[in-house]
DNA sequence: TTTTAAACATACCGTTCGGTCTGTTTCAGA
DNA sequence: TCTGAAACAGACCGAACGGTATGTTTAAAA
């Protein structure tokens, strides 16, 4: 692909996500997408089969960026702390600046848009999403396994109950967050999540 | 209105309900609805002005059967136990068994699935959805400040971040019990938010 | 039994939808 | 400089869309 097509593939895609992500996935016709993007109907084909292609290549394209954040934001973690649990606490700090950066307010969780219109998609796209997602409880669930190993915990507790509470309460803080217009919401989940971290973990890391 | 008439008004609210929760409301049109209730078009625009005030109309007539079940079940826990942490704990494992009810499994939060696609409602609509949540917090909010102050918390935690943690995690569980499709997920949620309250609450009520 | 309004049925309308078709422009390689 | 394919532009199509207009049925009150 030449680098000019390139370009618009990109804009394209950008544009619907943005699109997308206020009016979802059924609400977001082709016309609105090259309105927006002020491209041609032929150019927008060119590009992608369908409509139903659009979604498919759309998820892929931000699962790739989206993964390639968290990965970054782990390593980042990992390099400056030796110790797993403030990696993780690192990491979610971190995390909360990001969500919760007013200049470029999130208006959700992509996965949770097409979750909630999933009966719309063939199988390979709801796929494509749960198999996202099961890559974050993944990353997650290794780096809370190395914390229990170190410390163990005050109460019995699996590192895949706290993957999936952290994942819950991300998911469930975005639908608020934008129910509520506040963008505080999903950040101070997290926080509290570290609260729960601190009464789990605090004493043997203190004994340690 | 009618006997008659009031029926088939439930009827359609009930089929746009089931529809919506599976395509979302953008995905699905006025003929969908008429199709899968087996209803005429003429019966449809007789009770409802438009398709955007058959939304407004669900989501109030929703809302007040999820207060109304809200309301029961916390009636309940209060009429058995005269403990506030008891009567919590009673709810939220009542709650559990109702959400993971597999005779009629949850296809989501009819809250989410409007605000995830807030931009195409008017904001009497969108206003609305944010009402009920609120409610919803608020009834958590008292009863978690009875418990604080019945019971000391072991770390400084106030009623309204406990209200908003428990409701995050069930609005993320839902998301991800919808793109797993696996039916026990919210309620494990719940579950692990109950370990993390009796972590936070046992010391004081054993004192007491 | 007659009257009347609510409750419904259906043909129809203008618009928007996803998608195609045909043609033009761009630009890297021969 | 020429050539050919990629990149785009925009008119056009049939189907589906939300909504209306007009008529028929139902059922309770007079």
């Amino acid at each position: 692909m030449s680098k000019r097509g390139e370009l618009t593939r990109e804009h394209i895609l950008a544009t619907a996500k943005r699109l997308i992500m206020e009016n979802g996935f059924a609400g977001t016709s082709v016309d609105d997408i090259l309105k927006a993007a002020e491209v041609s109907k032929g150019a927008f084909f060119h590009h992608f089969k369908s409509r139903a292609d659009l979604a498919s290549k759309l998820l892929r394209w931000h699962a790739a960026q989206d993964i390639t954040m968290f990965r970054t934001l782990a390593a980042e973690a990992e390099a400056t702390h030796d110790d797993p649990y403030d990696q993780l606490t690192r990491f979610l700090t971190d995390f909360e600046t990001y969500i919760s950066n007013p200049t470029e307010p999130s208006r959700g969780c992509m996965y949770a848009v097409f979750t909630y219109e999933s009966e719309v998609f063939d199988e390979d796209v709801t796929s494509l999403v749960a198999d996202t997602l099961r890559e974050w409880s993944a990353i997650y669930i290794r780096k809370f396994q190395e914390v229990i190993d170190r410390y163990p915990p005050r109460r019995p507790v699996s590192a895949k109950q706290l993957s999936e509470m952290i994942v819950s309460l991300i998911e469930g803080g975005l639908v608020l967050q934008r129910a509520f217009g506040n963008t505080q919401i999903t950040a101070r989940q997290s926080e509290h999540f570290r609260a729960y971290l601190d009464l789990l973990f605090a004493d043997s890391r203190e004994a340690a």
